[in-house]
DNA sequence: CCGCCGATCTTT
DNA sequence: AAGATCGGCGGG
């Protein structure tokens, strides 16, 4: 594995606000298993209780409730009753937010290629719903952030695939990257 | 408890 | 354009 040198996101990086976050990770790294590094190239921003659109829209349940928790933490939840989609936690304790991670690119030395979309990102890192709660701020966890050295040209926009709240921009890519393609 | 429907993806 | 596939959530 290549070494970039970059510090590892610390939990007032996520403890921020939700949109903020979800910009500021693009160009950030996801190191899974310290084998396998992936840049975020697309995300989106889910709110609290304002944001119908999120699975914290409606106040807190057994499944979203993970959002309103601390910052840093991994959110995973089945959709469509086959694919994983991972979010992180973001905002104070108490306020809940969280970015989805919708593609990312990998670089792993030997095969390079691009994950595009929630569920194939998922699929691409090995991540399921024994993932969620894992602490990314913790030494021991298997998936890690690494933030960004430089930034990208990024693009805002709609979020995809929602019924309610569509017109917000809180959807975040890359602008111009390759490994865009859907 | 029952029924609906989704922050998706693939194939037709 | 539609099917796969299932858990969460809201209404009764």
């Amino acid at each position: 594995m290549q070494r970039h040198g970059q510090e590892l996101a610390e939990r007032r990086f996520f403890a921020r606000d939700t949109t903020v976050v979800a910009r500021d990770l693009i160009g950030a790294y996801l190191v899974v298993d310290g084998t396998l590094r992936a840049q975020i190239i697309e995300t989106e921003a889910y709110l609290g209780v304002t944001d119908a659109a999120s699975h914290a829209g409606r106040g807190p349940t057994p499944r979203s409730a993970i959002m309103f928790g601390p910052a840093g933490h991994l959110y995973v939840y089945l959709s469509y009753g086959i694919h994983h989609c991972a979010n992180i936690v973001t905002e104070a304790d108490g306020t809940a937010g969280a970015v989805l991670l919708r593609a990312a690119h990998v670089v792993d030395g030997v095969a390079v290629h691009s994950l595009c979309g929630p569920g194939n990102l998922c699929r691409g890192l090995g991540i399921t719903l024994a993932d969620k709660g894992m602490d990314l701020c913790s030494d021991a966890s298997r998936v890690r952030v690494e933030r960004r050295t430089n930034d990208p040209p990024v693009i805002a926009g709609p979020r995809i695939g929602i019924s309610r709240n569509i017109d917000a921009p809180l959807r975040f890519v890359w602008d111009g990257h390759p490994g865009l393609s859907r």
